[in-house]
DNA sequence: CTGAAAGCGCTAACAA
DNA sequence: TTGTTAGCGCTTTCAG
């Protein structure tokens, strides 16, 4: 155990309250004794314990991060960008990855509300009635980021369908007569959130659906490489629009395993505009990802405390950057 | 603010030892109490404060993780390789990034170390004696990962230097006669951490100082795009060797531009073996990072406590993938 | 200018 | 089987 407030007052032969009045610069005390006080501090290491300090503010100074996934770069860019408005701001994260699991999101965010945290901004595993009872329960701030739980939550996220809409729009007016929607969709039903992936399949659908005798194919499974294959892409203009990169990237490669070659035999693009492809040839189109405004949004709405009860629902509007792959 | 046991001592007209008796499964008490107690507690959505518990316990079950950054998919690969053993083991992780900054480090780590954390795995961004004493006075468990701070303290790394011994001989054999080495070593003089990156640079001069008529570079600064192309790359059998993956990938693209062929004009080669790399053609040469065996090892390293002050120094041995690029 | 004492919420030893 | 009480370390009010 470390040097407490208590032990100070031993050693400098004071009371509690003074060691207090030295620390926290509080009047009320000569500054001889405060010297020596902070003298005594250094020299045998105090180190404040914030659990107990915390504990009689009944707040911390820190708010909870919890995302998907790391390893997608996506969240890392997401992650690094809060986490320097949080640094900004004199501010501790605390970052827990739930994995898209619903018993880790639970178990992370009833952690950072028993730590008190003040505030949690949540990229977001679960929906339904059930989970909106439990982040209720957890009787905190909180703002939902790119999946939209309910419109009890303030959120800042994209507008999925409508930039979908309209890539999907310029796609088939560039030509292609069947397209491919890649997404895991095939979840649905186990009450994960899908939101971002639902919203764009249904921009997808739209745009297909009113441009005739324009095929229109989804591809949800784990085996999406061989769905997408299987339905013979020299037969017909095909297009693939994947709702993230990193399947298109997959399919890229899977595609170049088989000779084919993108964009002469299939058309291909991508979402979220990772870093990654900078590196990849061809060059990728792609959807632009405001990752730094939606971080800076969430967290000036969390800092903010919805007053008012105002619950605002942001949709930021994203580019569609185009590349050489379709 | 939430329910408090003494709030459901109140509602259920018990004491507060009878409340914790039903919580924390203690004997002595009637069941139909305990039940009692705890269907109030669900129905007013009580919620253990971690932050008096923990106090009680001088214990949090938390370990801290410090990385540099997440947006290097290696950090994100390991972060997420030990958030896995901390989920299996019922251990809460809380992540910062300290961005190789030193103050950063510094606050991260004191703002953890004032949380209590049982214990810290640390990526370090400082080094020297100052950094010994800070992390001394932190006065919890600490373990090192893969840049070596001093003996001090328990490491997990790589046996960097010989592996890049081992990797150079191996480009030499294959006629290369002029060894290109990048990595950011211009830090140096700012008290950074850069083990891994000087061990390797120290193999890497082993290999080619004891093989006659082989030319030697460093390209060291930010501007290391030109430095390497300043050599003429065409005028004689080049090989660059990098730090990590994600300069050869910078690299790659660069030589793209100029119309070098990778590896008909200039041999290129990483480290780390990122996950990105799949998507990459040529296939570059790299060296594979035992990420999660490294990770396991610092958890399990920490969890043990070193017993006996035995300060373990623990080099992981890493094989060598040699793709297309070299 | 300084000390004593109570309390944040939870826990556990000791009484009853 | 249950209640009382003291205490984790820090803060603050109220006396002195």
């Amino acid at each position: 155990m470390g040097v407490t407030t208590k032990d100070l007052a031993r050693i400098c032969g004071v009371s509690l309250g003074t060691i207090d009045r030295a620390f926290r610069n509080r009047p009320g005390i000569k500054t001889e004794t405060r010297d020596r006080i902070l003298a005594a501090a250094r020299e045998y290491g105090y180190k404040p314990n914030l659990l107990a300090r915390n504990l009689k503010f009944q707040r911390t100074g820190d708010i909870g991060l919890v995302v998907h996934d790391l390893e997608n770069e996506f969240f890392a860019q997401l992650v690094n960008a809060i986490q320097e408005i949080a640094w900004k701001r004199d501010c501790f994260l605390q970052i827990a990855i739930s994995r898209r699991d619903h018993q880790r999101e639970r178990a992370a965010l009833e952690h950072m509300a028993g730590r008190n945290v003040d505030g949690i901004l949540l990229f977001p595993a679960g929906k339904g009635e059930d989970f909106d009872a439990f982040l209720t329960g957890l009787d905190r701030p909180i703002v939902t980021i790119a999946n939209k739980v309910s419109p009890l939550w303030p959120f800042v996220g994209l507008s999925d369908r409508p930039v979908m809409r309209r890539l999907t729009e310029a796609v088939i007016a560039k030509g292609y007569r069947r397209l491919v929607f890649v997404g895991p969709l095939e979840a649905r039903s186990e009450g994960i959130n899908l939101y971002e992936i639902e919203e764009r399949y249904a921009g997808f659908v739209e745009a297909v659906d009113a441009a005739p005798g324009v095929e229109r194919h989804l591809a949800a499974g784990g085996d999406y490489l061989e769905q997408v294959c299987a339905l013979g892409l020299k037969e017909a203009r095909t297009a693939v629009l994947c709702c993230s990169d990193i399947f298109a990237l997959e399919l890229l490669n899977d595609f170049r395993g088989r000779g084919l070659s993108v964009p002469g035999d299939v058309g291909l693009a991508g979402f979220d505009s990772i870093d990654a492809l900078r590196f990849i040839s061809p060059r990728i189109t792609t959807v632009e990802y405001p990752i730094q405004k939606m971080g800076e949004l969430a967290f000036e709405l969390l800092a903010a405390g919805q007053v008012g009860a105002e619950l605002p629902q942001i949709e930021l509007e994203p580019k569609i950057l185009w590349g050489e792959s379709i």
